[in-house]
DNA sequence: CGTCCAAAGTAGACATTGACTAGATAACTA
DNA sequence: TAGTTATCTAGTCAATGTCTACTTTGGACG
């Protein structure tokens, strides 16, 4: 019988790390405190020294899943350096996955931006993953590839209909082919 | 001191109507059932007679707000009945308007359709907002004001688009004037 | 008109949760 | 080694959703 420490030593990760997994399980309102303190083996106080309450954590989450939605955005977008609009498209592929695969996650992140006194994290974690977009754009109207004079204009646009294709797929609404034929005829729509 | 009733005579109306205004002012979260029975003067359990459970509660808003949307949307593209393209951005703007206007709302019309095994008056309803923009979708393809031959697949994709631009409009990301814009943007990429 | 019944609402209970507090324990540091 | 601080425990509290047994009301029907 292996004696449970006093100090846990990572709890401040492994709670993230097992409030990703529910949250993808069983959504946001099910993800309890308390029973993640359980899972984790340890009191019902002790997340709160890690994160002051509820919404702390779920910021937490929020930032988590913006930086790992925006590297893999870009990871995506970078592997057809000349094909600007291939990127673009793959990109946008990457989204739609990440509302698929972790729609409730997606749910919290926006959700984290909205808030009235939103966490500057969050707001920085956001601006990174526009940033991430408006490269990819800005490179596809410097190339010509891309119709549109506005870089943010576009990188607005291309943004909210991404958004808007991947909530309708984790909607159910669409099956992953026709998330395929969405994204080509959305962006063959601005390529000059 | 007027005497309160047992029976409250409207009582079902009246809590979807608080429910309502709440969402509005406090979102989703805070709304609580025990609070409105409290405030429409009936006790903590009254409710359970119309609404089975919180998200019997929410999914009769969901109904209601997709008929409120799908109405306005029709409203305001029927209202240019010769130009497909102005009918449809007319449309848009109404989803927007709407989308800013009842943010909270919005969130709990898609979030029951999402459910796991959601409410069939759920699905009715959003398969009558579906059919609202297919039928102007349908008529601007028909008319050769609007590209694609799919009108499925256009359907899906302005309507993703105005999810989008909703979505970001209402958490603050973009300026009225930018909405204006996008929309413009959007219905031109896919003008004939 | 009186009786009976189903609908509507009351009131109390229960488990769960987020939040707060005081105190115990371990780890680091000077 | 002593003191300080971060971490965690355990107890408490109010609020909530849900459930159940009971009461009140309005209407239908003989």
């Amino acid at each position: 019988m292996t004696e449970r420490p006093f100090h846990h030593g990572n709890l401040r990760a492994e709670l993230l790390e097992r409030a990703e997994i529910m949250l993808r399980q069983r959504g946001v309102d099910e993800l309890s405190l308390r029973e993640l303190a359980r899972e984790a083996g340890v009191s019902h106080g002790a997340p709160r020294t890690h994160f002051v309450d509820r919404r702390a954590l779920l910021d937490a989450l929020a930032v988590r899943g913006f930086e790992r939605l925006s590297a893999s955005m870009q990871a995506s977008g970078s592997r057809e350096p000349d094909d600007h609009i291939a990127g673009l498209t793959a990109s946008a592929h990457a989204y739609v996955e990440f509302a698929t695969g972790d729609a409730a996650l997606l749910e919290v992140m926006w959700s984290a931006v909205k808030e009235k006194d939103a966490a500057a994290e969050v707001l920085a974690a956001v601006g990174q993953f526009f940033a991430t977009v408006e490269a990819q754009v800005a490179a596809g109207i410097a190339s010509g590839s891309l119709i549109g004079h506005d870089v943010e204009r576009m990188t607005l646009l291309i943004s909210a209909t991404m958004h808007g294709i991947g909530a309708f797929a984790s909607a159910g609404r669409t099956t992953p082919e026709q998330n395929d034929a969405l994204i080509d005829d959305a962006i063959a729509g601005w390529s000059a």
